[in-house]
DNA sequence: TTGTAGGCGTTATCAC
DNA sequence: GTGATAACGCCTACAA
C-alpha cells in the first residue's frame, strides 16, 4: 500500500503512529537490549506494515557508515570458474542482505574500480584471478579483502589447493607411464596457474622427469590460447605423449587443435585439464581434469569476508585451502609406445 | 596522501582551503553555471587533490535520490549468454560511473531482490531470462526497467529478432531437405525460448511441415536438459531427422546424447542451436547456431536505461531488436534419406 | 519507556 | 561570488 513514487520514511510512520522517528528505528532495528513499551511497538510494527515501510539502505549506510554492500573483482564472465565463484559469492551475499557490486576489470581498471568501490562505502573486496602483487599496495590499504586462489600473507585467502593439483596432475600423467610430458599455460602471472604449475614441475623434477623449455608453452589461458599452444605443441619435431593444460578452457582449446589435428585422445596424446567446468564433459572424449570447488569458493570467501567486517579488520589475515580432486576421464590414458603396425 | 582510516571530507578540504563547505561541493560538482571565483576554485581543487578527496556516493546519493547502481537480474550465471549480458552491460555502466548489483534469481527470488535493490534507491533495473510478465504487477512499479530479449508493452526492452531466428531455423532446416523436424525446448515460458519456438513452428507451418507432438520434448534449458530431451527423440521409433534446441546448452546437451548413442552429426540427424556460445565451437563436430549479440544486448540495455533515467521516467518504453545470424556449421546438413547400405 | 538534539557527508536555496 | 542554513533519511546519545 506504498504511495506510489516516493518511498515512506521512518517519520512518516512515527506520525501516523503517534511516536517520535528514533522510537520507529528503535522498534524496527531488532535491537534486543531496546526495551519498547509492548503497546507501542506493536502499533509502530503495524503502521509500518501497512505503510510498507523498508528503511533507506543509503540513509541507514551513510550515518553507520556501511554500505552493506560487497565488492567482487573478476578478470573476465567468460571463464565459468569466476561466474560459479561470483554465484557462490552472491547467495551467501545475498542471504546475509549485503550486496554485490560487479566489477570486471583487467590491468590498470582494477585500481579505478576499487577507487569507485570505495567510494560507494563498499565493505570489502573479494578478488579472484588477479593478482594482488601486482596492484599498487595502496590500492587495497585499509579495505577488508579476500583473495580467492591466491595465497597471501597480508590477505585472507580462500583457495583450492593449486599446488596439489599440479602435483596430482604429475602424478596421473607419470601413473599412466608418460615420460615426455607438457605443460601449457598461461603468460601472465596469475598466481593460481602459476601455482598449478609450480607443483608439476616440482612434482616431475622430484620423479626425475623434467622439462625441456620447448614442452612448455605459453598461450592466453583462454580457449584460443590452448588452441594455438597446442597447434605449437604438435608442430614439434618429437611430440609430448601427455599435456597437462593451466586451466579447464587452455584444455578444451587444445583438445580442439587435436581434433582438428587428427591426433586421437587418449591413443596418441593424454590431455589434462583443471577446474572441471561443465563443458568438460561435453566435448568427446570427455576432458580428464582436476575439480575445483569454485562455486564453494565464492561462498565462503564472502563468509570469511563478513566475518572480518564484523569483526571491524580487527582479526588477523585468515587462509582456507580447500581440496581439488582428479576426475579421470576420457582424454587421459596409458602411454602406448611406438604402435606395432 | 590520505589519512589511512577515514576518509576525507568536503568539510576538512574546505577548512584547509579557508572556504566554506558547501563551497567545496561548488568547486567539485561540474555545474557550469555555478561560478566561482578563478582563484577560490584554484585553491580548492589544489587542496582536494593534495587530500585525495573523493566524493562520499552515498551521501551524494541520499540528497540527489539517486543511489548511480544499477541493478541486473537474471537466472543463472551458468548460461554463457548471460554472463555475456552483464559483461557488456558492466562496461557500458562503469565507464557512466553506474555501478552493477549483481542478482542471481529464480522464481519468488525475484521479487525479494528487487525489493532489496529498491531499498538501494537503484536507479534502474535489467531483468534477463525472466519473464517479467510472471512478476506481480508491484514488483516493478516505478522502476526504471529495461528487459532484455523479451517483448513487452509496458517496459523497454532491448532484444535479439527471436522469432526471426525460429524463422531462420525452420528455414534452414528445410532447406537441407527435412521434413520430420524435432524441437527441444524449455518447460518454463521464458520469453526468448517462446519466441524461437513460435517462429519455428510458424514458419513450419507455413511450409506444410506439422510437428506432431511427440516431436516436441520440453526439459530444462541446459545442458542436462538436452541430454535428457534429445534422449527421449532418439527413443522414438520413428526419429526425426533435423532437431532445433532452443538455446546452445540444451543443443549441446543433444549433441552429447547423440554422440553416446552413436548417432553421426550430421549425417544420422542435423543439430541446430541458438546462441552461438563459445562452447559451440568446441565440440566435434562444431555446433549449428543461430548468432545472438549478447554482450551488445547487455551494453545497449545499460545505455537505453541510462536514457531513461536521466530523462527522469517520462520517456515512453522504447524497444530495439537485433539481428541474429545463422551460423551454419557442421551439426546440419543435408537430409540423407534411408540409406542404401 | 520515549522524545529531543545532533550528526553522518552531501547538495540546494537562499541571503549577503 | 560566497557563505550560512536547511534538507536527505536514518541512528546514537542523552534527557525527560
Amino acid at each position: 500500500m506504498r504511495i506510489s513514487n516516493s518511498r515512506v520514511t521512518a517519520t512518516e510512520v512515527a506520525r501516523k503512529a503517534g511516536v517520535s522517528q528514533p522510537t520507529v528505528s528503535l522498534v524496527l532495528s531488532r535491537n534486543p537490549k531496546a526495551r519498547v513499551a509492548p503497546a507501542t511497538r506493536a502499533r509502530v510494527l503495524k503502521i509500518a506494515q501497512e505503510l510498507g515501510y523498508r528503511p533507506n539502505r543509503l540513509a541507514q549506510g551513510l550515518v553507520r557508515r556501511r554500505s552493506y554492500a560487497l565488492g567482487v573483482i573478476v578478470p573476465g564472465f567468460d571463464n565459468p570458474v569466476y561466474a560459479a565463484v561470483i554465484s557462490g559469492a552472491e547467495k551467501v551475499a545475498a542471504q546475509a542482505g549485503y550486496a554485490v557490486l560487479l566489477c570486471e576489470a583487467k590491468g590498470s581498471e582494477v585500481v579505478q574500480h576499487l577507487e569507485a568501490l570505495r567510494d560507494r562505502q563498499i565493505d570489502g573486496v573479494i578478488i579472484a584471478g588477479i593478482a594482488a602483487s601486482t596492484l599498487p599496495a595502496a590500492a587495497l590499504d585499509g579495505l577488508n579483502v579476500v583473495l580467492v586462489n591466491q595465497p597471501s600473507e597480508k590477505f585472507s585467502t580462500v583457495g583450492s589447493d593449486s599446488l596439489k593439483a599440479g602435483t596430482i596432475a604429475a602424478e596421473h600423467l607419470l601413473a599412466l607411464g608418460h615420460r615426455r610430458l607438457a605443460f601449457l599455460g598461461p603468460a601472465d602471472a596469475i598466481p593460481a596457474f602459476r601455482l598449478r604449475e609450480r607443483g608439476f614441475f616440482q612434482a616431475l623434477r622430484g620423479a626425475g622427469v623434467p622439462l625441456s623449455s620447448e614442452l612448455i608453452q605459453r598461450a592466453a589461458a583462454t580457449v584460443a590460447g590452448g588452441l594455438a599452444g597446442m597447434r605449437a605443441l604438435l608442430a614439434l619435431s618429437e611430440r609430448p605423449t601427455a599435456v597437462f593444460c593451466a586451466n579447464d578452457l587452455m584444455a578444451l582449446g587444445a583438445h580442439k587443435a587435436c581434433s582438428v589435428a587428427g591426433v586421437g585422445l587418449p591413443r596418441d596424446l593424454s590431455l589434462l585439464g583443471c577446474d572441471d567446468i561443465e563443458m568438460a564433459q561435453l566435448v568427446t572424449p570427455e576432458l580428464s581434469t582436476i575439480a575445483v570447488p569454485a562455486r564453494e569458493l565464492g561462498a565462503r570467501a564472502v563468509r570469511l569476508l563478513l566475518k572480518q567486517i564484523d569483526a571491524h579488520g580487527a582479526l588477523p589475515p585468515a587462509s582456507q585451502l580447500l581440496a581439488v580432486k582428479l576426475v579421470a576421464r576420457g582424454t587421459t590414458g596409458q602411454h602406448a609406445p611406438a604402435q606395432p603396425r
